[in-house]
DNA sequence: CTGTTAGCGCTTTCAA
DNA sequence: TTGAAAGCGCTAACAG
């Protein structure tokens, strides 16, 4: 780089670099004059000021962090539009991370951010109490948590009300006539996967039908399992060097589609979960929704064409991003800030659920 | 932040701030003795060194701006994390940027990350000439570009032949029996879209078939076409504000697949018009692969589960991430690098392809 | 209305 | 084997 400091502009313009800061930063008045000519040395010479010297000169880097579990999850991938949309018209960077649900990658890429003077975070935590997030909270860095919530963190949660969202798709469900619903969500640490969990029991009580352990299959997130018959394709696994922690979604459904007992409804609690799912109520020989319903947590932009168009409960993924993005800017800016209740989320019905089969299988 | 600077470490280790540093970073000899005093003044106050402050002083911010066109394309999804996951191992930060395929917002991008002392730029380019971007490269920032390559930049590209691989997939459908193929592109700035159409075209040529204007079909990017059956569902159109310059795959097509003389099939050159395609087979009522064949450059994760499995010409993309992160850092390092040739594509045949219908409607 | 100057927290010669 | 001190480029009192 050809460096070009403010030193340069003041002397080709014949001015203080005080002027010349003011003149960048519109920060006090500068006659007409002078502020020409400063524009004229700033043009000619290409000028572009040091964000690196600014931010240590005042603290303030307008840098954000936004650490997420995984950008291929589709939720994340819009809600991180949405927060990039709100930051880049206010001049701010965000400096990504991914977590893979890993508290240790967690820990790595906040350790990270500490370091790097960012003035704000938002962050969707693996759900694993963290010391490094809960010192930043403590040095005052204002944090938002996007989507799910971190043992002992005390900051402002943007989400949607997961048990309720949960409770509807099971209701829906039950008044199909279903009767045997399984209940399929991965890590357990994730607050988002255990208030689903709340509300899939929630309805069934409500319904008096048993809740038992047999009909929830924790699953782990990363894997799919379908990556045996596509060799050389896009990966359907998660491409990290991660290992497994649990067993696919596919491999788990196995046991409990080919069991007699089978469930004649599956609400799939996370979006990572329903390609794993799918694909085993192929490999086990069952229609959807002849012989098995699903509903899930989250949509797909392919979901209405596929067969059947699989019915889905929907979160305004994006505007979860923004609203995050714009809370966090008024806290940065030290302005009262009311924190949102949680956002509401919409049963869109398609064509993945009809009333269980006729076959005597669905008595409880 | 109760702020520890080296100076606070400096005095509880009782020695110099120079030797602080120095331990911190490895820098020159200190006794067993200091360096202990030092570790442990750091553990005590929990001392972070402050990476603006080096970033002034070494000239290098340890982050890299990662420009892309679309972070919701599945495609930059995985090549993100492949450059993510590669960064992440050497303590490099990334600044995510996209642009829309918008040119003025990636000017924006641009500026902005040239403000912030960048070590190294990764971008796949709108196409369109940038001042900006060249000017980025003039000053000798290292830059890779990803996928595609912006007119007139003259640095290294990681990416796949993609000429090779759309004259496969047009082979391939000529092999079934076709002769009445289209194609659907978008944004001709694209290099990659203008390669895709050559190796279509070459194909037709080779085998003495007619290269029509009328079967090639320019849409816009961002939206599917889909809306209006799923309101209310995930945006099945891009939630960017970015105003729509060009109709939907699925609206371009209402033509040509209603007309007597459609095609017998369609090679899709870019994965974001799949959807498109797919529902404006459905809308016609044309059967895949019986009444039309479809098959896509790029994958997606639900194309082996989809009726039909769909066929694509599949790209390594968490691989041509990893390839520019390293290309990248073996640049910012100035170690002598070869520009990697460009990667290799792969046909995955599933069920989206047949030989063309038999009811005389694809003579040529 | 504008200039001088003391930092911001760190690295890195140079000197000891 | 370690310290002193001069910057890195910018902002923001303070002074005029």
């Amino acid at each position: 780089m050809a460096k070009v400091r403010s030193k340069d502009v003041a002397e080709r313009a014949g001015v203080s670099i005080a002027t010349v800061s003011h003149v960048v930063n519109g920060t006090r008045f500068v006659s007409d004059e002078t502020r020409q000519k400063v524009l004229g040395a700033i043009a000619s010479l290409n000028y572009r000021p040091n964000a690196v010297a600014r931010g240590l000169a005042t603290n303030s880097t307008r840098k954000i962090g936004l650490v997420i579990s995984e950008i291929s999850n589709p939720f994340f991938t819009v809600a991180v539009r949405g927060v990039e949309d709100e930051f880049l018209r206010h001049g701010y960077n965000i400096i990504l991370c991914d977590t893979d649900e890993d508290p240790e990658r967690e820990n790595n890429c906040l350790h990270l951010l500490a370091t790097q003077q960012i003035d704000g975070l938002i962050i969707s935590p693996t759900g694993v109490r963290n010391t490094s997030l809960l010192a930043m909270a403590e040095a005052g860095i204002p944090i938002i948590q996007l989507d799910r919530s971190s043992p002992d963190l005390a900051v402002p949660l943007i989400g949607v009300n997961n048990e309720e969202g949960a409770y509807q798709a099971t209701r829906y469900l039950i008044g199909l006539g279903h009767q045997r619903i399984a209940c399929l969500i991965n890590l357990d640490v994730i607050s988002t996967q255990r208030e689903r969990l709340k509300g899939w029991e929630r309805a069934l009580r409500e319904a008096n039908l048993p809740v038992s352990e047999d009909f929830i299959v924790r699953a782990d997130p990363h894997f799919y399992g379908i990556q045996s018959d596509t060799a050389g394709s896009l990966p359907l696994v998660s491409p990290s060097t991660q290992p497994q922690k649990a067993p696919s979604a596919y491999e788990l459904l196995q046991d409990i589609l080919k069991s007699p007992r089978r469930p004649s409804a599956l609400f799939v609690a996370s979006n990572q979960l329903t390609l794993g799912a799918l694909y085993a109520f192929r490999t086990c020989g069952l229609r959807c929704p002849e012989d098995i319903s699903l509903i899930s947590f989250d949509d797909h932009d392919w979901a209405p064409l596929f067969s059947p168009p699989l019915t889905a409960v929907c979160q305004p993924a994006y505007r979860l991003g923004q609203a995050a993005a714009q809370l966090l800017m008024q806290m940065i800016n030290g302005e009262a800030a009311e924190v949102p209740s949680l956002m509401p989320v919409e049963l869109i019905v398609r064509a993945s659920c009809a009333a269980p089969p006729m076959d005597g299988s669905d008595k409880a």
